[in-house]
DNA sequence: CCAATTATTGACTAAACAAACAAGAAAGGA
DNA sequence: TCCTTTCTTGTTTGTTTAGTCAATAATTGG
């Protein structure tokens, strides 16, 4: 038996509480900026999503699937992986450099996860996912000679997961194009 | 005129207090916490180093004297080079592996530095030393054609640096000292 | 030995916080 | 229409926080 219906859209308003938890961090957020950026009132948040930490585990769960499943869909996308791969690549170059950069809401959940061994174990398995998948593409480009032979795709796969993080915090303290550009750079020769 | 002298030495002080923000971050560090820590009362602290925010300004400067001093004066030590960048590459692979690792204060400053002008610019400085050195010791191990004249000694520095924080990030989810190695093992290739 | 100076101690304040409570409002089913 | 259910709004509560205040202790210079 239905009673009175929600005034807001949970989506939105998870999405909402994502870009503040991404830019403030869980600690630093607080309840009153989750009211205004939502619009619900505090009972209301509570209704939908339990309390704060359940709240951010539903924000980094819809964090992971809007931003990380669509890399992943993009590397197994048909076609040249090589060329996904490059895709993949300027995409970080454009998010890391974007004026609204601020972070990677990741390094946020892994504050969390030092306390909370269930968020440890959803944040390893989520990128271990996208590890698997640059993997993957770095596999077929290999069979299909669109990178060096040389190139050992675990490895690799493992080294650009490692400096996408990396790149997270450097363009933190400097936000310059010709930094990130250095990296990726190296990153491409890297793939021959 | 010298008055009570002080019960505590500030430079342990200042390096108790270290630890717990480094373990803890910024805002999850209650005074309380850095009491118990140092051993110092409340008061004592704020004579000694001001407020919280002036605390951790003078932690993050220790921090470097005692730990990016360190890589730089390792990379500059006369002899082989590549011994040298070997050497702290594998310095680093003992550090994010550690037991005791809990990821690495430099981002927990940038925390602070999103809203701190000063720690924003302190921090680029310092980020940009160690580059620097990593330039230098690659500079000359290519000269001395201890790695592949390929290399790029700039971009390849801004790789390695970019690596060390995303290795400093990857092994807060997940220690596994067989991904670091792989990590690792790939940037030594890299120098041929 | 006294006075000036600095450190320590413990209590205090005012604000921010997450969370709980309680009363009213809006919907559908009987 | 009335009743049950669910959402909303405003208030309150108890805790934690950074920072301050006032009184006491320890040291050196005179």
């Amino acid at each position: 038996m239905p009673g009175r219906p929600r005034e807001f859209d949970t989506n939105v308003a998870l999405e909402k509480a994502m870009l503040v938890f991404w830019k403030k961090g869980f600690t630093e957020t607080s309840l009153a900026d989750l009211e205004q950026a939502t619009g619900a009132g505090r009972q209301s948040l509570y209704a939908a999503f339990g309390d704060k930490h359940a709240l951010f585990s539903q924000v980094v769960e819809f964090y992971f699937a809007r931003v990380l499943q669509p890399m992943v869909d993009l590397l197994d996308a048909p076609g040249s992986a090589r060329g996904n791969i490059d895709r993949l690549l300027q995409s970080w170059e454009d998010y890391v450099c974007s004026p609204l950069f601020q972070g990677c809401l990741v390094d946020r959940a892994i504050d969390s996860a030092a306390s909370d061994e269930r968020m440890n174990a959803f944040l390893s398995r989520k990128l271990t996912f996208l590890e698997n998948a640059l993997e993957r593409a770095l596999r077929r480009a290999v069979e299909a000679g669109e990178v060096s032979s040389s190139v050992q795709p675990r490895a690799t796969a493992r080294v650009l997961l490692t400096l996408s993080q990396g790149l997270s915090v450097m363009a933190r303290v400097n936000q310059e194009r010709s930094y990130v550009r250095s990296v990726l750079d190296v990153a491409r020769a890297l793939l021959g």
